[in-house]
DNA sequence: GTCTATAATGCGATAGAC
DNA sequence: GTCTATCGCATTATAGAC
């Protein structure tokens, strides 16, 4: 599951070394954008392979061709990689996903889109599977990134959810709340079976059907 | 999620040093048995936590009070410490919960006292959140192990959800196949916003809200 | 900007004393 | 059954040459 926060005010980074919060590159990296892009793609592999603790930084930096020092000239630890993977997937699908939370259907229809883009992407749905179960320990450096990804996204859906209530597009008995947890836990749970198989789930469909079982309208 | 699989024929295990199968203790271990399970309780912890990759033998060996080396004499190695974890967790609720596939509704009902009894038990809920992600990785010595249990999982459910539908109690547009993997999924999916904050979701409750609004009977 | 070298720590597992 | 000692390897990160 990918989605963009608001980037108003403060945004929620990675925490890095127990203090420091990184939200980007610092000074002009012009020159040198290339080879972080490559570290970035590198990284995305393997933190989805392996999650961020049993990733290693020699991994990375055997796929992109260079050292571990080298690579630690463009980002100054572990944690601050991490950091700017997850920032720059985020701000990669922030291009490509709208969520209007003023149209509460569309709302819906985007998070099926997005359930069928998530299936040409393997290496991301990795990522985001393992690292939301590795970021539920308080400990992780992305705890506090994913706790608030999880709030916000909720917010969303539910703001859809209830708009759909107040214009009784809501089958009875379906509360806006548990049908918002739902819809994010129903992604987040299809992509370990799809992982698992990819044959065996068809995540979008499924999604949709969850959707057609809660609301009265045509999906 | 915890579920029992039919412990008839030949039963998945966990590959242990990319070959041997354990599947229990060989020998008469009657003297150490609390030693035993006081190291299956320590690693059901630390693996919980830290996950299979990143927990460490020294971490439960500190937790039991003895030495890595004294740990490894009733366990040959990590991966067969991880197999017994997994069968103890099976048999330990094979106790609980008796899933009876004959009666459609019974299923549904046991599945969310499961999740009701599940919340009482956060160790064991992390446990299968971090180790389900973990494992969708070929590689995992659980892997395969995880591969059946969901197998086995969904077939159980589905079995509920056709027999519902031969006696017309599915909404119209819902199917078994996609009933079934929906729950699953969505069990998975609120145990890690559970996980994230345990007073946000009552997994009992929003389960129970996605079969009322799949069947028409009373659950 | 990238490298080699190295520090400092942690890991799983084995050998052998008791 | 448990220990100490040790092996061999991987890890993140730093120092300093080029």
């Amino acid at each position: 599951m990918i989605l963009r926060r608001e980037s108003e005010g403060k945004e929620a980074g990675v925490v890095i070394d127990d203090g420091r919060v990184r939200r980007g590159p610092r000074g002009p990296y012009a020159k040198s954008e290339q080879t972080r892009k490559a570290i970035l793609d590198a990284a995305l592999k393997v933190f989805a392979e392996s999650g961020y603790r049993s990733g290693s930084l020699r991994n990375v930096a055997d796929r992109v061709g260079m050292s571990e020092a080298g690579l630690l000239h463009h980002f100054p630890s572990k944690s601050a990689l991490l950091a700017a993977v997850l920032e720059r997937r985020d701000e990669q699908t922030q291009e490509q996903f709208d969520f209007d939370p003023s149209h509460g259907v569309e709302v819906l229809r985007s998070l099926v889109k997005l359930a069928d883009y998530n299936a040409s992407t393997p290496g991301v749905v990795e990522l985001f599977c393992t690292l939301s179960a590795e970021a539920t320990s308080p400990e992780h450096p992305a705890h506090q990134w994913f706790t608030e990804r999880y709030e916000f996204t909720r917010g969303m859906t539910l703001g859809a959810f209830r708009e759909l209530d107040a214009d009784g597009q809501l089958r009875p008995g379906v509360t806006p709340e548990a049908a918002s947890r739902g819809a994010i836990a129903l992604m987040d749970g299809l992509q370990i079976q799809w992982l698992l198989d990819r044959n065996s789930v068809d995540m979008a469909a499924d999604l949709r059907a969850y959707f057609s079982a809660l609301i009265t309208i045509e999906l």
